[in-house]
DNA sequence: TAGGTCACG
DNA sequence: ACGTACGTGACCTAG
């Protein structure tokens, strides 16, 4: 499965990289269909063991020939070190993550439950009463309705089947009306009650931990992706989804430790692009969206407001993202000719990321594809599309996914000398999540076994790598995931 | 199942 | 003149 993703990691179809799948279009074998050997309601263990063996014996065999397929194309096409260095060692690291999960505080949640469920019901009466009745406030269908057709409010973002009722459209809309702001609470709270609060205790085990399922093939970036629960997407942005990370605790005896990246996009984009300003800045061990304000602003870094930070920041963003004016204008609140502005402003003091990004887009018209520091590769099949807005998504796309990809493949080469450095340590330190660009682990509440961990982290990710500007991390650690000292 | 929305990096 | 930032997964409604 691995090997088929690196060969070809944009997604098509549901389950492209499944073993039955693969066998049926890359050997042009069909196997022995689950569906037809564990009948309804039953398991694995239902099945006669002379069907299961050869039902198991097939899989074995299939992977074989499938290795025996793949090998050669791998090395054909450079992608034999990713495979057994990165990938393949990895592996078994993602399944002791899995096994080990990550410790849960139900009592919390069903408390933190209680008040939510509160907190709903008043803003949900809050809405009819401006409203003057009930609705169903999570249809978009009859919100449409009432926010366009009875209270007649002016109708912006289009979407397939309407009109969009999206946070950016709600908050604009909250300016000259009261009910948008009580939709956007709603939303909020909703979300949070029905995706995590009601959701993870019932997925503990019996030790009150959780456990995730790292997907390895499935984005076409080379990043990781996390299910059945998703545990990459919990809430820090503000008050009320920090109380959810903060119960995801340590488990009696223990800390959890966290180590995240200081901008690694933005680090992997200096070395990518070798600009001198950029790099000079990481170098320097500055805040790279202050110096990037100090450039574009042609101030001292001392002379940098919050407000001209902001925008830097955005565009830093931006550009790793491929950004336009008009969405740069739109985030900032300011007009597209300013936006205009400032991106020039941007590119003439970053002058090598302008050519990094024209260079990457022109290697992609003419090989079809991109490729991240240690050659993990995306084909991008639009690149030289006819169609503008087709065009121009594919560049982003080029543009993107190698910032994006070097991240994760640095991420990755940190996580297999992280877990190598913790066994011969031998403090109890164990990796439990990752999440892009940080590290949880959970380790023994004692001083020496923390400090050795610490020491660990820093050295093996910092050092993961060696591109022409330093790696930073930040580490921290504490009883729970939201509070850290 | 598709579409819309929203949680994260 | 046109459309308008990358990568994910989960939940809810509607058909």
């Amino acid at each position: 499965m691995v090997a088929a993703w690196l060969l070809n990691p944009e997604r098509i179809g549901k389950t492209p990289y499944a073993l039955e799948h693969l066998a049926e279009t890359k050997l042009g074998i069909s196997g022995i269909e689950y569906d037809d050997i564990v009948g309804k309601g039953q398991t694995f263990a239902d099945v006669p063991l002379d069907v299961a063996t050869n039902y198991c014996a097939e899989d074995a065999d299939f992977t074989w020939q499938l290795y025996e397929l793949f090998a050669p194309q791998l090395t054909a096409n450079k992608l034999d070190a990713l495979f057994f260095s990165i990938e393949m060692r990895l592996l078994p690291i993602l399944a002791e993550m899995e096994l080990n999960g990550i410790h849960v505080d139900s009592d919390a949640l069903a408390a933190y439950n209680e008040e939510l469920t509160a907190r709903i019901a008043d803003a949900e009466k809050a809405i009819y009463k401006e409203i003057g009745h009930e609705f169903n406030i999570a249809s978009t269908k009859q919100l449409q309705e009432i926010l366009f057709e009875e209270r007649q409010l002016p109708k912006g973002k289009k979407t397939k089947t309407g009109y969009s009722t999206d946070t950016s459209v709600l908050e604009e809309l909250a300016l000259i009306d009261a009910v948008p702001q009580l939709i956007l609470a709603y939303r909020e709270l909703t979300k949070l009650q029905s995706t995590y609060v009601e959701t993870l205790p019932k997925l503990c085990d019996e030790h009150g931990r959780v456990h995730t399922s790292f997907f390895q093939t499935g984005t076409a970036t080379g990043r990781l992706s996390s299910r059945d629960p998703n545990l990459q997407n919990i809430p820090i942005r503000n008050d009320d989804g920090r109380r959810i990370r903060a119960a995801f605790t340590a488990a009696p005896g223990t800390v959890l430790i966290s180590a995240d990246y200081s901008q690694i996009e933005l680090v992997v984009l200096a070395h990518l692009s070798q600009d001198k300003n950029m790099c000079r800045a990481f170098t320097d061990g500055v805040d790279i969206h202050r110096a990037t304000a100090a450039l574009i602003f042609g101030v001292a870094e001392d002379q940098v407001t919050a407000d001209m930070r902001r925008t830097a920041k955005t565009i830093n963003f931006g550009v790793i993202y491929g950004m336009s004016a008009f969405r740069l204008a739109h985030q900032l609140g300011i007009p597209r000719r300013q936006a205009q502005e400032f991106i020039d402003s941007y590119f003439a003091q970053y002058a090598a990321i302008r050519n990094f990004i024209e260079a990457t887009v022109a290697t992609a018209e003419i090989r079809g594809y991109v490729e991240t520091i240690f050659g993990r590769r995306r084909y991008i099949a639009t690149i030289n599309s006819k169609n503008r807005t087709e065009k121009a998504s594919a560049e982003r796309i080029a543009v993107n996914t190698p910032v994006q990809g070097s991240a994760a493949d640095i991420v990755k080469k940190a996580m297999i000398a992280v877990d190598e450095a913790l066994s011969d340590a031998q403090t109890g330190a164990r990796l439990l999540l990752q999440v892009h660009d940080e590290l949880i682990l959970d380790c023994p509440d004692d001083t020496a076994a923390i400090e050795k961990t610490v020491a660990v982290l820093h050295d093996h990710m910092e050092h993961a790598v060696t591109l022409s500007v330093p790696l930073r991390i930040s580490v921290e650690y504490g009883k729970n995931w939201g509070a850290f000292h």
